[in-house]
DNA sequence: GGCAAGATCTAA
DNA sequence: TAGATCTTGCCT
């Protein structure tokens, strides 16, 4: 029995969130095909003090859905090439969110998911999907109601040798021994 | 209006 | 290990 989170669940400290929402699904619904996956591995941007994260920037055109309210997608164009999808944490205005990295496929997923760009492209995920609200029906993160307990590993994030003592910081969070993750 | 760089992935 | 490829943000 699948159960869509609610906003509470999202309006919390962005690596508590990070490591709840392993082992959810994400849902997204297009043209009529529910395509589900359940995610492996996260990482957390915990806010403007945070050098790798977006929001260090302050508000821009493109950071001022993490800084909304929580619960709101967070999808960028990196590379030119890749999507990146994010969910909104913590409380409106601090500017905080948790990128999905690794998905499991569970149904209607067929192409790879180890990588935020693989997993965009698996789940039809692009730019007409930011800023979208989580509590929607078409676009979502469930709960499989069953409790299964995870082992969580905690590791540096991946590509923000840039940000600093910010890079070695352990704010990834991955299941131990999933087969699905883009990078040990 | 122009420019540099980026939370990636694939192929060689 | 380099190249693809385009949006964002900052500079002029």
């Amino acid at each position: 029995m699948m159960h869509k989170l609610p906003r509470s669940f999202y309006a919390r400290d962005t690596i508590e969130v990070a490591r709840d929402l392993l082992g959810k699904y994400l849902v997204h619904v297009v043209e009529g095909v529910e395509r589900i996956g359940r995610i492996v591995e996260t990482e957390a941007y915990i806010g403007v003090h945070d050098l790798a994260s977006h929001s260090s920037k302050g508000i821009t055109a493109r950071t001022k859905v993490m800084f909304g309210p929580p619960g709101f997608a967070y999808v960028y164009l990196i590379y030119g090439v890749h999507h990146c999808m994010n969910v909104v944490t913590e409380k409106e205005g601090h500017g905080a969110a948790v990128l999905l990295r690794a998905l499991e496929s569970v149904r209607n997923v067929e192409t790879r998911t180890s990588g935020p760009g693989l997993l965009c492209k698996a789940m039809a995920i692009d730019l007409h999907r930011n800023m979208h609200d989580l509590l929607s029906d078409d676009l979502y993160i469930a709960d499989s109601g069953e409790g299964e307990p995870v082992t969580i590993v905690e590791r540096p994030r991946i590509g923000v040798d840039y940000a600093g003592e910010w890079a070695a910081r352990e704010l990834r969070f991955y299941i131990k021994d999933n087969p699905c993750i883009s990078k040990k």
